[in-house]
DNA sequence: CTTTTTGCAAATTCTTTGCAGCCCA
DNA sequence: TGGGCTGCAAAGAATTTGCAAAAAG
């Protein structure tokens, strides 16, 4: 699901807010851009980003994203993520915050999302034993291989078609 | 410090077998790269790993130390990272193994290390769920706060002397 | 001998940059 | 108007690939 059009509202707010600030200026580009960005879910490569905005503007150029997602992360507002695939991936920041975390295949670069309750408690659990701390976020990635990437006879990769 | 010699015969016989169990050859030039790539320390780039194997022998090209990390990798003794420094670098397998994770604070910035094999194990759990991934390394960062700076009472920062 | 592997250079892929013209403040 | 923007295409950087010659089994 895209986030809630409030969240949208606040992201471009603080957006506007850096612009100023950093004496840059709005334009057409970096409007569409940032709004779908902001709108879109999870992490998202420059070339689908690309697409989506051509989707409702035709003529906006690759530079310009890269230049644009450069400026989000700057700011804060973006956070650059590598996973190993060859190419860089964004994702709005505070979404990384309480959101999921990562599985990524080492060999065919696919990566899935999962939750998982007890991993938190137990997290939590290792920041008190730790001396009292109390974890506000986390980030946890995991790194393998899916069964066809092991070369298991018949194995699968969630990935292909 | 380098690998314990014991380690890297280890090591290269679990590589030799891989070779043969998919019908490999060994070669010279693999022979050189994974000597060199199992001494290494920490988390190494191709080009270093070439510079230090044209030090033994100088005609190795780039193409063949690619392959052969690449081989390392689908063997298991090899994991590939992204540093976002725009290059991948390779950690020999064992070293990621006993790896710690991280607990950060985000007001005074201490860092704590810690190992948990609950976690550990919900890991590889939660990858086997997923369709069956085998976990080769992963990663593991907690922010949160020390209890000084939670505003404690008498709450006491690790940190301080 | 047959099959793999290598080294080279060319090709790919992702990202950055230079620059002439366009646009916002 | 003037300094930033943009799009394009060219430049860079990292990695992969095609192919003939060389090496391994």
């Amino acid at each position: 699901m895209p986030h809630a059009a409030a969240d949208v509202d606040r992201l471009k707010s603080r957006w506007q807010k850096y612009l100023r600030r950093q004496n840059l200026k709005t334009t057409q580009q970096r409007e569409l851009i940032v709004a779908e960005f902001f709108q879109a879910e999870g992490h998202v490569s420059i070339e689908e980003l690309l697409e989506r905005v051509r989707r409702r503007s035709a003529k906006v150029g690759y530079a310009t994203v890269y230049r644009t997602l450069k400026l989000l992360t700057e700011s804060g507002l973006a956070t650059a993520q590598q996973f190993g695939d060859g190419q860089t991936r964004f994702e709005v920041a505070g979404e990384a915050e309480n959101h999921h975390d990562h599985l990524i295949c080492l060999q065919c670069g696919l990566i899935l999302e999962f939750e998982n309750p007890e991993i938190e408690k137990l997290q939590d659990q290792v920041a008190a034993d730790l001396g009292g701390f109390k974890v506000v976020r986390h980030k946890l990635e995991l790194y393998g291989l899916c069964p066809k990437a092991m070369g298991q006879k018949g194995g699968y990769c969630p990935n292909e078609s």
